[in-house]
Parts: C-alpha cells; structure tokens; sequence
DNA sequence: TATGAATGAGAGTTCATTCAT
DNA sequence: TATGAATGAACTCTCATTCAT
C-alpha cells in the first residue's frame, strides 16, 4: 500500500469517495469516475492498480484521517459528564463530515465479498473506545457513573442511531417537516446530537 | 405487482434474497441467481420479467409478512412500561429474522439509485410509529411518560443500534469474546435487548 | 405445405400479415404475433411448424388470391387502349389493396436469406405478363400500339411506382398536402393511378 | 453525430452497409459485422456507441456523399430536354452505385420502426426536387414543356422503376435472358435508362 | 507520464422452440 | 387440441483491464 498519494491521485480518491457513496462500488465504474475526474480511464488501473486497489487505496487514506482525534479530549479540565457529552458531540460531527466514507465503510464491511485491509480502520474503532473508556472510568472513580456499563455497546448506538436517521433522511424530512439542507443540519446537530447525548448519559448515569 | 408467489418464485427470491444480501444488488448477477437455485438463466426475466422487478417482488414479499403485527400491541393486558419494552423486544426480533431484507433495503434505500416502489415499506414503517405513538399517548395520559417526547427518533434509535452492531459483528465477538452463533443470538436477544429497551425507557420516562 | 387452413390458422396468418408488414419479420417476435392473435406462443409452432413456416405458409395463402385475375380482361368489349387503362387501374387497385403482403414480398425476395418457395408467385407475375401480352399484341395487330415496346419493364415501372410512392408516403404528403388516409386514398385512385397510365400509354401508343 | 470517420470506422461502415443490405438491419447482428469486419465485437459500440447509432452513421455518411450532385446540371449548355435525359442518367446511375444504400433506407423508412435521423437524407431528396423543378420551370419558360406538370411524382417513378426492376432481378433475368453482372449493368444503363428517360420525357413534353 | 485503441469476459434480456400435461 | 413452464442459444451492450505509442 502505498503512503503517499500525489495530487492527481488524491482528486480521483475524492471522485471516486463521491460516488461510491451514490451509488455503491459495484454501481461505480471506472469510467464514470474518470469522465467525472476528467482524466483518463486507464489513469486509475495506472495509479492504483485496480478498481478493487482504488477501493482499498480510498479507505486508508481516509481512516488516516480519523486516526488522531478524541485522544486528548480526557486532559481537557471538564467534570467526566461534559466529557461524555463532548465525546459524543465531536464523534457526531465527524461521522457526518465523514458521511460519505462511513457509507462506504458501512456496506463494504457487511459485504465481505472482497477481503480488505481494514486493520486501520479496526485500530481506530479500537482507540475511540479506549478514549471513552478511560473518561467511563474516571466518571466511576468519582462515583458518578455507574459501575456496571456496557461500555462497547455505546458506539453502536451512537453511529447507528445517526447512520439509520441518515439513511432514511428521507421519510424523517417528511415526519419532522425538514425541508433544507440547512434546516437538516441544524437538526443533526441540536435534537439529533441532544437526543444521542440523554441516551448515552441514561445508560452511564447512576440513578439513585 | 403479482400478489401471489408461487412455490419456484419463492424458491428465487429466497435465493435472491440470500445473494443480495451477500454480495448487493449490484454485486449479484442474475446468473449466479439462477446457478445457486439451480433454473435457467432465463427464468428469472420469465418469473419476474427483470432483475429490477425481482427485487421490488422480494420487497414486495417481505413486507407484506412484516404488516401484520405490533398492532394488537396496545389491547394487551400491560402497563405502557411493559408495552414498549415489548415493543422493543417484538422489534428487534422481527429485524433479527429478516437481517438480510432490512440489509438490502438499507442498502437500496440509501442508494436511491433505483426509483423503486417502496410505498409498501414505507407504510410498515408509518404502521408502526403509530403503534408506537399509541402506547406513547397511552403512557403520557397515565402521566408514567414525559409529555415532550421525540416519538419519531425512537425507531432509528433501535433500528439503527441493532444494525450497527449487526454489521461490525466481527469486531464486537472480538471485544465481547462471543465465538459461536448461538452465543450472538443470545447476546442480542439478552443484552442488547435490555440494552436498547433502557435507552428507549430513559428517553420516555419521567424522571421527576 | 398445407393447402387448407383452418379459422384460427387464418386469424394467425391475418395477425403475422399486420405485424410482419409493420416491422418486418426479424423485427416481429412470435411473442407478440401470439399476443395481438390472443393465443398461445406455442400455437404458432403447433400449427405452422416454425416461424419460418409461418411466413411461407403466409406467401402461399396470399398468393393463390392472387392468380384468379387479370385473365378475362383481354375478353372484354373494350378497345386496347381501354384495355390497357383498365389493366394498370386494376393492378393499382390489387396491390394496394395488399399492400402488406406485397411490403413483405418485396423485402423478403429482395433479401433472399430464406430460400422460400416463391414459385407461386413468380407465375403469378408470368400469368400477368402473358395477360398483359395479350393486350399489347392484340392493339400491335390493330395498328395503335408501336411495334417494339419493352413489355417486361412495363410492370415494374407501374409496381415500383406506386411502391415507391407509398413507402414515401410521409414524404409526398407533406409535399402533396395530404392530410388524411381518406385523401391518401383518393389520390392514389386518382391521380397517381392517372399518372402511371399516361406513363403506360406513353410507353405503347405509336405517335406519328 | 460524428462529422468524420477514421479508417477504422469506414471500414466498419461498408461492412454493415453490405450485410444490412444482404439479411436487413434486424437480421444482421453485431457479432456478424465485427466476425466479417475482423474486429472485436465491442469495438462497434466503441465506435458508434450502439447498433443503432450505426446505422445512423452508416446512414449520415452515404447521405453526405449524394449531397453535392445535380445541382450544377442546370448551367450547362444543354437545351431542357438534354437537361432532363441527363438528370435522369446521373440520378439512375447514382442511385445504381449506393443500390445497398438506397436498399437499406427504402426498409428502414418503410418500417419506421426507428426514429431515425432521416434529416439529412430527407434533404437531399429535397434539394434533388429543387433541382429538377429549376430545370421544369426553364423549360416551361421556352415553351417546351407542358404547364401542368406534377413534379413530385417523377422521381417516385425513377427510382421506384429503377428499384422494383432492381429488387426483382432474378425474374427480369430469366425473362430478358441476362446471364451476367455485365450484362445487367449493361442493361440497367441503357435499355432501362432510356425507358426511364422516355417515361418521364412522356410525362413534362408537350404534345399539340 | 499519459493516452486512445482494443480486448475478452460477462452482464441482462429476448428469442424461437420444446416439453409435460 | 391447447397450454404455460422451461430451455439454451443468441442478442446488444458495458465492464475492467491491457496494449502500443
């Protein structure tokens, strides 16, 4: 794999993350990302390989990405509570500016038909966890949370709630009356995040 | 739409059903359909006159088995609490059952690629947050349930959570030390039931 | 070959007439002959053998309507110049009165990939020739027609006019201003069969 | 539509002109023009994008060729009934040397199964009645025509004379006892020729 | 580094025909 | 006599990839 992408390669990795996205990597071909890159259809077998290559190529770079975050957010002089809530809300935003990778992510994983190097992206799922893991334990050293917490289950809840309100955007648009780009945002970012953020508290939070 | 199937349609659909959830939509030829059912290539465009319109039959199908229940939920001998965390369990076990057509739909529907009659499916989905919406106004006359309740965020919270964990299956049996399928089915029938039905309980219960 | 056909054989040699002289016979499936006929595909080749059968049986039956005319015309009280009037309005009014058959015919001779026994037909042009003959003959014997006349351009030269006229029909409409079948009709019977007589008569007439 | 063809492409373009005009645009497959063309089968659809698109180009391209003829005739220094023997020569010949050409319209624009883009071809027809009214009007203006002549109606008479002769090649064979390509060219640029000329010559003089 | 030509495999679909009833 | 199921071959077209330049 290779570390280092040079211009050329990172706009046909963008093109190429876009419509994946629309419409899925089998629904993708070659020549639409080329004729969309303006480039050349033999560019990609050229730069990347393969098509497959490409795919593989698109999903190291990004998880790069995602790598060196939520990692100091336990330093930051906030009572664990605050933490939690910043957790969730730094982790909300980055799926959604990230919306597009996860998408693919999301479906190239349950779709284990070609057999990738995801390690990184495994490492990364693995360091968020341990990120809140370390703010859970503070939060039950100061005898605010609960003892008992199932903590892994907590980022299914949190990307899945986002992801299945993102994917079916369309019928909650038409239940909550959303009728703009900006208005959607706006709802992600207040009730969607709200609502995560009292769910995540409900299950960490000692009720006594 | 045909609204009977025979026994060699259902025979496709379940093997188009399998396939697409394997390998997507995309990624299934009608080909491999017909080798895995062990019919002529033929015979699918025969049956269902495209690969298109096998799909919407395989929507078409599953949905309609999906109607008729959650309904008589609300006539039950239960308190609302009861209701919704049998609402809860009903739910997930319905989506446990039919993995591969809520995988699919999921897929196709984010990938609205195909203009699809997908009226049936949205109608389930409207059936049942009104149940839901029932046991909710029910819960909230008896003044056990907050009056300012998101009703609509509720599904994708529970959809969504299930899924989520669904597809990184491989990653929580590694942090959850789950090795065997009979461990998983426990696991989602136990924990992560209680699990979401506490989030969904914390969301609307009153807490004064 | 079958001499006889029975009521439903006819509806579907009526059926395939229609289709093929629509859209030729490669562009017309038996799919859709059996569907305009409101039969089964598979009586197509119960009854005539094969789609190809069918087009042959299809010559056969048009063309023994064919060859009980034109004979008694040299019979009538007529002068040779009426004689021959007559002929060419008569032969005008036969083959648009089976247009289709001829559409097809010419077509399926003129590409001569199916080795059809088209024997039938060939004397069904030598009887009109020889009836044709006849006439010239008898207005040579009387002095009114010239001596050396070119007999066997004459049918082509009417048969090739009217054809070429009507497969252009769109064509001479919009430059004719004819707006309707009713009108099309008329000019044919009219004009054009005028037209091909002064053509004939100028072929034949001695002009001192 | 594509304004030049390269080697290649021409190459491809005679190919399917002589098999559309052998076995018919729908009785001719993609498979046989690129087995006779000695190309890969993909490489039509590289080319011209579609089967249909080929006969389109195939089409455009032959049309192109007939545009810039007859119009020059009237300037010569020849008296109008010259004019009209040569129009009638240059005509018959031209449509004698593109006769696959001429084949494969005459069926498509019969069985306008295809919308095409006929625009071109429609055009030169137009512009050849242009040509041939220029040259009526002349003589008509010396006199030497008569006043009432229906233009539109002689080159159906030319061509479809020419075409019906053409189609039935075989029967005109045996009755005129042609018995070599020679000899049919031969008879097609004389003896038909001249009965052509005659006819129309019969048709625009005028008699006192 | 970059291109357009070219390839062979495979896609979905339609076809004429045959089979079992 | 008649049917609907079923078949295998053929169709057009698109695909990812490779080649020559």
């Amino acid at each position: 794999m290779a570390l280092e992408f040079n211009d050329k390669q990172i706009h046909i990795l963008q093109v190429a993350e876009k419509l994946f996205a629309e419409k899925g990597y089998d629904g993708t071909s070659i020549r639409h990302i080329a004729q969309v890159a303006a480039i050349n259809v033999a560019m990609v077998s050229y730069y990347f390989g393969s098509k497959e290559k490409l795919l593989e190529s698109l999903i190291y770079w990004r998880t790069q990405d995602l790598k060196i975050q939520l990692e100091n957010l336990s330093n930051e002089p906030l009572t664990p509570i605050q933490k939690v809530e910043k957790y969730v809300a730094l982790y909300i935003q980055k799926i959604n500016s990230n919306r597009q990778m996860y998408q693919i992510l999301q479906f190239e994983i349950s779709y284990n038909k070609r057999a990738m190097d995801l390690e990184s992206f495994t490492e990364v799922k693995k360091g968020n966890l341990a990120s809140l893991n370390k703010i859970i334990e503070e939060g039950q050293a100061a005898k605010v949370f609960k003892s008992n917490i199932n903590v892994p289950l907590i980022s299914p809840t949190l990307i899945g709630t986002f992801f299945h309100f993102h994917t079916n955007r369309s019928f909650f648009e038409e239940v909550l009356k959303i009728d703009s780009e900006t208005k959607y945002n706006a709802y992600v970012e207040k009730e969607l995040t709200e609502h995560i953020q009292q769910i995540i508290k409900s299950l960490i939070l000692d009720e006594k």
